[in-house]
DNA sequence: CCAGGTTATGTCAGCGACTGACATAAGTCA
DNA sequence: TGACTTATGTCAGTCGCTGACATAACCTGG
């Protein structure tokens, strides 16, 4: 991974090679790939403490919570998360901005994983079976474009603009999207 | 695009090879290459005319409309041409089901091109500009995962549930958010 | 301490998606 | 008709990724 992160900001996601990669990390490359199930997956390789992170920030709202309140605070963990790497997530989110399959990946893995934490947590406080009832799934849908709006700014001000703040404000519309009209600004 | 639906529905994705796909095909590999960036791309080729629809019906709506009401007559043309390409979308589901390269090409390009059709124009309906207030994109945001859920239960049901009516009931959930509470079924 | 099994790694050869370079055929238009 | 553009074929090559096999490192029980 760190292999991986030194050559992708020094040459951009094609110019780094795996096998480059391989090199750097004094490994061949089918050890790499036996580690590693894609190339880009070497630039995501600790999502998954961030995902269990946020699944514990679910879990621990109490139960009577509206829903979309407990997904906030929930989410706010990521702020944190992000403040605590910034040098690897602004390294994520320039490359995913660049590069198609990045973002593809990130999307297809990584989101997608948030994603069904946040349906899970959703389905379960409503009652519902997630796969009838639509509601969770579009919670976790909306919410998740909050994510990207914020974490996009956050990137395109390299990490100088407050991401809590982005975050808690793309959030807050959620809860206002019954209401919206012409001008309704 | 015939010769790849004819063999993605005989062997599978990974079953047809790009070369025996050119060779039904009657062309050469590179020709093939020179039509379509990739091989997921055979498969989506005709969704280019499914976003001007989606872009014609959003233009089509007045001017005052709640944007909610706006977006939700235009995503039902939708169900129509889902029911015109019964076949094909259901080969696409199917197929964005089983392999996830497949499920990621359709979002990082079909479903990403709808979404900036569906930003614009609540962007546009609000008067406000897309970068800096998140709530077109988060209307984009729940309105695309309204439309997978609908989908999947379409493909789920092999095209034999009524699409316009799972589409329908996944968009109405959308303006309720605000008021969700547990055991709110 | 050692024999037998498990696990991590390396090597090699190969598949398949995709691309650049170059040649050729087909259409177009002055 | 001849120059010019455009669509196609051929060929060789890059690169992500994988299966097969061998080897080395590491247990673990006797």
């Amino acid at each position: 991974m760190e292999a991986g992160a030194t050559l992708f900001a020094e040459r951009g996601f094609d110019g780094a090679t795996t096998n480059d990669i391989a090199e750097l990390a004094d490994v061949s490359q089918r050890t790499l790939f036996r580690h590693f199930p894609t190339k880009e997956s070497l630039l995501y390789g600790d999502m998954d403490e961030l995902r269990l992170e946020l699944r514990a920030g679910l879990a621990a709202r109490p139960e009577g919570e509206p829903v979309l309140t407990s997904v906030r605070a929930a989410m706010l963990s990521l702020a944190d998360n992000f403040n605590r790497n910034r040098d690897r997530r602004l390294l994520q989110g320039r490359l995913a901005a660049a590069h198609p399959s990045v973002s593809a990946y990130s999307r297809a893995t990584v989101q997608a994983q948030w994603e069904r934490e946040i349906i899970a947590a959703a389905a379960e406080q409503l009652g519902v079976d997630p796969m009838v009832d639509p509601r969770p799934e579009i919670i976790a849908g909306a919410t998740m474009s909050a994510i990207r709006i914020a974490t996009r700014q956050w990137t395109a001000s390299s990490g100088a603009a407050d991401y809590l703040h982005l975050i808690v404000s793309a959030l807050d519309a959620i809860g206002t999207l019954g209401d919206l009209r012409v001008s309704a600004a």
